[in-house]
DNA sequence: CAAATAACCTAACGTTGTTCGGTATTATAA
DNA sequence: TTATAATACCGAACAACGTTAGGTTATTTG
């Protein structure tokens, strides 16, 4: 698991330190003020210690948007597996995990929303441990067990991107326009889901 | 309309390039590459003069979004007036046009995104030059109609949250995540959008 | 033990947003 | 019309930023 060296692990271990570092600071003062200099002030290096570490400061936060990522994919996984109802059912505990890993990871999800994804076309596959490749996989099985219907220009794919839509749109929503609005939106959020996939049966 | 004085007249036509350059330079360089000294260069002033014009960067980046904001609330007005369809299709077309407006007018979007609401209770009014009030009122006649059905817990202000969550998050993730998509998506917006108001019926 | 590599720092460069002090220019009031 | 006040504008500076170059020390490898 980890290297063999001495240095090599030490080395992984202060670029953790660092990541860990930046995440925290991302938490108190926001991504749009995420500094290297204050940075390398917590980690008690000089500025210039830390490209040997990482290229640059957009590595760290490329860094920290994977490492995300897989905190996301972790979340929406364990949904799929600690529930036995009906599929629709997993996927609208799935949206809400979503909804919910934005809200209380913030300091990833904000990261993770300015990254591009890397296909580009439909005829792409789809990344395996992407959020999407999860609710793909899930709307699939929801699909085979007719518990969904497809339509005319409207498969799996596009079912799923919809889906997608709808949580990004509740999240990204509550992060920024709806930030200070004091109410616990779960309730309509669930309902809202529940009514679309009870419209695509 | 215009202001007396011609020194008013002045202050408010270099005011309004300064807008139309910050405008320009956040479509050529993005939003957060944004730089008041460029701003400067191209208006012909020091970057200490435009202080006279607005109190920070921040303060030229409110404006815009203002404007933006305005011109949101005529783009989504003016599909109100020009149909004559049942409301649910108004809404529809509405829906479709808040993403047109993202795409197209992507400076502004991306700007209003960042901007949180004033209002922080559902018992607060609504801001009636909001676009969420065009939406409402708009929900409210279809409601009246007979078109879409109130349910427990879910009324006319949780019914046009969940469609502003949905069309704000194909606008976003049209804009982030997919931004190398090469794809038509409006169909998919479009019958997507159908099928959820459907079940509201 | 020598050579090579990795780790780290100081100093600097070119940016950025903002403020201060001063100088013109314009408008207002006597 | 002239004195006074307000506006418009700029040069210079400040503090902070990301990044790079060059050099020094520590560690690993041959």
């Amino acid at each position: 698991m980890s290297s063999r060296s001495p240095r090599q692990r030490r080395h992984e271990k202060t670029k953790q330190e660092i990541l860990q570092t930046a995440l925290g600071l991302i938490k108190e003062v926001g991504f749009e003020n995420l500094s290297l200099r204050e940075i390398a002030r917590r980690v008690d290096y000089s500025p210039a210690g830390l490209y040997e570490y990482f290229d640059s400061k957009e590595g760290i936060i490329q860094a920290l948007s994977n490492e995300g990522n897989r905190q996301l994919l972790e979340a929406l996984s364990s949904i799929q597996k600690n529930q036995s109802r009906s599929v629709t059912c997993y996927l609208v505990e799935m949206c809400l995990a979503y909804i919910d890993f934005a809200l209380h990871k913030r300091e990833y999800f904000t990261l993770m929303s300015n990254l591009p994804s890397e296909r580009t076309t439909i005829d792409e596959p789809v990344r395996a441990d992407s959020p999407y490749a999860v609710y793909l996989e899930t709307v699939q099985a929801a699909i085979a067990g007719g518990e969904i219907q497809i339509r005319e220009n409207f498969g799996p794919e596009e079912i799923t991107y919809s889906l997608w839509a709808f949580v990004h749109g509740m999240a990204t929503l509550r992060l920024t326009h709806l930030m200070h609005f004091q109410a616990n939106f779960e309730p309509v959020n669930r309902l809202s889901l529940e009514l679309y996939l009870a419209s695509l049966a």
